[in-house]
DNA sequence: GTGACAAGCTGTAACGTTTCAGTATATTGG
DNA sequence: CCAATATACTGAAACGTTACAGCTTGTCAC
């Protein structure tokens, strides 16, 4: 009827919101929101028409105006330990994540705790403030009190790695159960029988199930285990190194390695050095890496990849399916290790 | 969605808002909200009984609220590139952004471009949407349209390396052309004259410090360089380890490498090796790193440390103090390499 | 006693969105 | 012709915050 606002409308240059839009096609703003959505009360022709006009002026919604309505932040968190997480899996997960959110309309926030706080208190932080919709959390314990607190305020999150709670939620995980036990097979097929593991950190999930493949697979073949539990890929180089050269100038060293995280498996093989002993000859190493670079360190290097990018886009997928409404059960997946692969002079 | 309580005017049991602090003390919202910054106009005695309310029942300002009324996101927005980031840096300049922000209301959002897309294209999301109130950017070239575009628009920005468009604003550097230098007169010093460099990305600006640093050397040292320039430190491994055998099989062959980044030397050095020769005897090689991992990879290799995390606090204090209101030209710092360090076994 | 003024507080409106409760018109059935 | 119903649209209210323009008091000068 009236929509003769008449001339006092703002001329404004600045961002169309809906009452540009409202103007511009002559309709109500709530008309036009409810075209830009799709309702059915709406006619074909006006919707087609709204979201013609609103292509034509590159609207875009104003995402502090729905997010104050309505309480979705179309943010996604990915929380983050500043010490203690892998290099590469920093970016390439960020990069995974960013890939799957790419054509949506989320934003990816990092939110990074120290290693002297309590890992529950960024989670807390982010529940409280409501500053997303989904969350993604990595270093994931068998009975992780940051998935039980969400699982308890109904916030949609996925954990890299498993939980062992009896609860059920979306997550991601690399085999490392299968990983450890093959690579323990091939180590065993090239005859070495004595071998040590390095593990992943004391209390995360995935420490269990490394250290499982690794002793299932070594009665398996029949060989032994040096231990080698007073370091995991959580301590420094320094540290690592030494307690490898230590181990290794014992007369019962191990023939064998295997190693959870490239970066660790460095300093394996400079304390194998320190020793005097030489990789491929005196002990050979299986190594996790989740970039392609172990095999320029050292050739006789034999790896098993891991891919993290590959895990950002499937925790971003599970997170935005749980948003989304899906079956948190139906949100898990497992990626097999490929083959222990050894390396092959391109000539 | 559902209807909560009836019952929910002032009891409500969600997040406090200024309503919330307005029952709880008998004041109206407005005199709340100017308690709590410090208002001038407020009673000392209101004030203090304000600010202890809020502190007890935990407020914390909505941000979608803070966001709509006033445009101020609290969002500090870092530019990557999802296919050529160095990956340490990644990791490390979000910590050290992190760092920062860590006690400021800000978060820290990453937005990713592709290889495909005009470096712009995100640029102008951000500041069409008004997505974030600061944003960082890396990559950066001697006339960078991105810095153009936001200077234009005022928004605030700091950038990871320099431009030369005689346009003032802030930035974070690492000294190249001191670095560049400074490896030649190492490597001459050690009696190399033919010395080749990697060279950081063709465009950028930090390509034209590190050539320049590394040709004023050699010709203040009297010694020579060995074309290499087919390649960069953002071609693949298998690249610059091709195009390093090539040209040490030639007899007029380099002794002597600088390389501006780690992962490009892992190749290079698996060049050498591929054409038969010897680090530390034919030939040495000097290589920025940002983490320390290089001299477990060769002992042999001469290292200069660039701190990424550094480069990642000195970045968001420059855009959160530009935004704070301070003079663009005081927020930029250039961050000076160390000396070049040779390996020393630990005994 | 009056007027001026400051101190301290308050209500209303607005930011852009969605939801609720309508209204106006056309269509149908009887 | 009337009522019932469906269709297509609309205004007002609300989310939590801040800015603006007020409103009371009390004090002080004269």
């Amino acid at each position: 009827m009236d929509r003769d606002q008449g001339e006092r409308d703002d001329e404004a240059p600045g961002r169309p919101t809906l009452k540009t839009l409202a103007f511009m096609t002559g309709l109500g703003v709530t008309t036009v929101s409810r075209a830009l959505k799709d309702a059915p009360e709406i006619g074909a022709e006006t919707r087609r028409r709204v979201q013609l006009v609103a292509k034509q002026i590159g609207y875009r919604p104003n995402r502090a105006g729905v997010r104050l309505r309505t309480g979705k932040t179309n943010v996604i968190s990915l929380v983050l330990n500043t010490e203690r997480e892998i290099m590469s899996f920093v970016s390439d997960i960020i990069y995974g994540v960013s890939e799957v959110i790419a054509d949506t309309p989320y934003h990816l926030i990092v939110t990074p705790y120290s290693r002297s706080q309590d890992p529950l208190d960024p989670i807390r932080y982010l529940v409280e403030t409501g500053s997303a919709d989904g969350v993604i959390i990595s270093r994931t314990q068998p009975n992780d009190p940051r998935a039980r607190y969400m699982l308890e305020r109904g916030i949609p999150f996925a954990t890299h790695g498993r939980t062992d709670m009896g609860l059920v939620h979306p997550y991601h995980d690399f085999d490392n159960y299968a990983f450890a036990a093959e690579a323990v097979r091939h180590l065993a097929g090239m005859g070495r029988r004595r071998l040590a593991l390095v593990t992943p950190p004391v209390g995360l999930t995935y420490h269990g199930h490394t250290v499982n493949g690794f002793t299932d697979a070594l009665s398996e073949v029949g060989a032994s285990e040096v231990p080698f539990n007073t370091v995991s890929i959580d301590h420094s180089i320094e540290q690592i190194r030494m307690r490898t050269a230590q181990v290794m100038r014992r007369q019962d060293r191990p023939d064998g390695f295997v190693s959870s995280a490239a970066a660790a498996t460095l300093a394996v093989v400079a304390g194998i050095e320190d020793a005097g002993l030489k990789l491929g000859r005196d002990v050979d190493v299986v190594s996790k890496q989740s970039s392609e670079l172990l095999h320029l360190f050292r050739r006789e290097l034999l790896v098993v990849n891991e891919n993290f990018r590959l895990a950002g886009s499937e925790l971003a997928r599970s997170v935005l399916g749980w948003i989304g409404g899906a079956e948190p059960g139906s949100l898990q997946s497992l990626s097999l290790p490929g083959e222990v692969v050894a390396y092959h002079r391109p000539d």
